[in-house]
DNA sequence: ACCTGAACACCGTTCAAGT
DNA sequence: ACCTGAACACCGTTCAAGT
């Protein structure tokens, strides 16, 4: 349906939608072309073949995912913040986080949370190599959380079931605990309660 | 170039090799017959379609992890050991494991360590929905952790690298800093830093 | 400079037919 | 019960040819 010039833009846009609406799986240059109204080899002459096109398709979307404000009066809650924007990032796009996860690029989309955290840790007290460890570890944490909730939501269902798994007395005598472990995780709380134990054992003004 | 009946395991063993060898893309139908040297269309009678066979090697994969056994004085030392021992475990089969996320069962390998972590949990003094959360946090972080690291391997070069982001100028005037965030980063170390922070904290005995 | 269709070398899956 | 080849409906990519 593509009247006059097609842009490489267009394609971009064009595939961006694909992706979101069905899913990495669903992009395929003939697809793609269809939507476009075009032959599938303009594509390749404006944006070259499938790789290119997920490679400029991650690149905007890490582009376009904005600045991180750190909120908060201390330092430990101002570095929770950013984390939990971090994570709203990534969760609101969960098929190019998909992809650009693939794709080996995960951690593009930290930089900017990156710098906020440097500045964070500094107001800490924190420099140098201990500084970076610091900002390494919040990286890590926050980034493979989203990467293993993501993975949650894909398989709702296991088998076997924790449910089933967890009875009573595999629990050791714990049923408690087999009932917390067969509900559904909170992976919200769990995330703050996670990020701030990590936070406040690495800024604490004596931590090895 | 199999003679006599074509098993299932005969199958599996074949599929799990070009994995091994080649990665997940390397599996296809038409290859893994090649390899059996029987038609694409026996391997449909044995296992199933693609879908069904990748589920099996799944399958067979988890299963075969293995036990884990914790080692170490304290509650403490033991938890850091199973998340250790989980990790090199995973990291022992990087496509496998890349399957198995595909599929959306990491957590499934996380059982047998799921298990121990009940019994450290008690050993620490902590029952029901508290140890649930503690356990829950392990299992995330570990994951999380391995999750990253896979991706930081399959992309070994990133644009624009590290090093030239931290310019010392972007490192807010901490040079030590810059230097550090632009070395590649020791995974062992920050895997372990980040665990004992967490366990840590969540086995306090006043933790909130 | 931009777009096209035809062709190539792949896929997974189904199905009727063989033994 | 087990195995087969042919056929179908897809892929990504190349390339010579058009305007």
């Amino acid at each position: 349906m593509a009247r006059g010039a097609l842009s490489r833009e267009e394609v971009l846009e064009a595939a961006a939608g694909l992706v979101r609406q069905h899913g990495p799986g669903a992009l395929t240059m003939r697809k793609l072309a269809a939507e476009l109204g075009t032959a599938v080899t303009s594509i390749y002459w404006h944006v070259g073949g499938r790789e290119a096109l997920l490679e400029a398709l991650v690149e905007r979307t890490v582009a376009g995912l904005g600045e991180i404000r750190p909120a908060g009066r201390t330092p430990e809650q101002r570095v929770v913040s950013v984390a939990r924007a971090l994570r709203r990032q990534l969760r609101d796009h969960p098929h190019l986080v998909a992809l650009v996860h693939e794709r080996g690029l995960t951690e593009r989309m930290f930089l900017p949370a990156q710098q906020a955290l440097v500045r964070e840790a500094h107001a800490a007290g924190l420099r140098g190599a201990r500084a970076a460890g610091f900002v390494r570890a919040v990286q890590f944490q926050v980034v493979g959380h989203v990467l293993v909730e993501r993975n949650r939501e894909r398989a709702p269902v296991q088998r076997p079931g924790e449910e089933e798994l967890w009875s009573a007395e595999a629990a050791g005598d714990d049923p408690a605990l087999a009932r917390a472990l067969a509900r559904p995780v909170d992976t919200e709380r769990l995330f703050v309660t996670a990020v701030r134990a990590l936070v406040g054992a690495l800024l604490a003004p004596r931590g090895k």
